[in-house]
DNA sequence: AAGTGGTCTAGACCACGCG
DNA sequence: GCGTGGTCTAGACCACTTG
């Protein structure tokens, strides 16, 4: 990464969560990291401020920048995360069975979802998330064809982001997500180890573009008990 | 407001909520929001950073910010908003009722909330909120009398957050919360008319002042079918 | 009084999209 | 080639905290 204020950001991130600069520390102030990464003020204050706003650090005038306790946050369902970076970052033994992936043409639920006609093809993905050996999730993905002209077992099998990202470059800007608790239906329970629950967490997402199109809609059903979600969130007034 | 930058963003946030900008339209460029202003560019840019990072504008190098469409954002549980507040937005016929408001000596599990041993008075507070004649949510607060010498009834009716924050001049600066879902204890049997349901969405958050200093722990208990959380979420690389 | 972060300015150069 | 946003710089002044 060329950018200097990101690869500042990333350097800072690193030493707080390596602990080189630990909980209730101060940073060095502004002054000193322009000296020491040798740039303009403006450049440390953009990587500041993106460590105030994911929840590394706090500032105060006149004090400093204080280190923020971040040992609460190892579940970051929040933010734009798919299922193979989260098994990543928790370093827990996952698995994903793809059931259905083929290309059709949209119900009127599908269509409704993705604000399209029944003419645009679209993928439907159906997997199924295992943690120790119990199916938890289900995701059902509906990913708009013109996007995406092909997509394989393995790529579901592996991370359809990734694909997505790094092979199709497409960017990914960012996504509307919606939490809700429903009654679980035949089909949860048909794929899923439910036991005695009768509820399911769904999330819903719509994920767009960095041209603001609306290129995917997700629904991601988990049993009651396994699932968590943690966010930061910063006062904002006005 | 006297800050520039946030007397802009505001005004152009309100001039997309009310339709002034419509979704898919493009805002005026930076060098023309300069004129218009008066201001210089920086100043344009913190205002367009913000109303990126809430959703509101998706920009594009090259071609300039679009106007997102934002009619999915009615219910905005997410970021740090008090129940009142919420009322207010939604323009529905919510209620309070304080059950219990008393300064304790906490027990074992507050204590290890709030981080703080049993010396440490806290203010503990059940309120139950209604919506449509049902007693829908309980929210258990405890808050460290050191911060909040004295509390009333009257207060907890209206907001606690009004009066911390407009006549303390506390000042509430991030929180960390947690969404599960668990079986109903007796106690939630007890406050709310949980109907058929035997399972709550629990949101537990820490509130942090400015200084860093945990000042308040709560737990929002919720009827399962009544709870919606929305979230907005930037991609965020590296 | 000295040091910290908060706001604002003016100017530069680059990368991208479009005609 | 022109207009757009993205990055970076240098300098100014203010508000706040601490000694």
């Amino acid at each position: 990464m060329n950018n200097k204020y990101l690869t500042i950001y990333n350097d800072l991130a690193e030493k707080i969560k390596t602990g080189y600069y630990k909980a209730n520390d101060l940073l060095p102030s502004e002054s000193k990291l322009m000296k020491d990464y040798n740039v303009s003020r403006d450049t440390i204050r953009k990587s500041l401020n993106i460590l105030t706003q994911e929840g590394y650090i706090q500032k105060a005038q006149g004090k400093g920048s204080f280190v923020l306790d971040i040992n609460r946050f190892t579940f970051p369902v929040s933010g734009v995360v798919s299922f193979k970076e989260l098994g990543k970052q928790l370093g827990k033994t996952f698995s994903t069975d793809v059931k259905i992936l083929q290309c059709i043409s949209p119900d009127k639920n599908v269509c409704n979802y993705l604000n399209i006609n029944k003419n645009q093809k679209v993928w439907k993905i159906f997997r199924t998330r295992k943690i120790d050996e119990e199916n938890i999730i289900l995701d059902k993905d509906y990913i708009l064809q013109k996007f995406v002209s092909d997509l394989t077992f393995h790529i579901c099998q592996n991370s359809i982001y990734e694909y997505i990202e790094d092979t199709l470059h497409l960017k990914i800007a960012y996504a509307k997500k919606q939490i809700t608790v429903e009654k679980s239906t035949e089909e949860d329970k048909k794929y899923l180890d439910l036991k005695e629950y009768d509820m399911v967490v769904v999330v819903r997402s719509y994920t767009y573009l960095e041209d603001t199109s609306l290129f995917q809609y997700t629904e991601s059903r988990h049993r009651p008990d396994k699932f968590v979600f943690v966010d930061f969130a910063r006062r904002n007034k006005l």
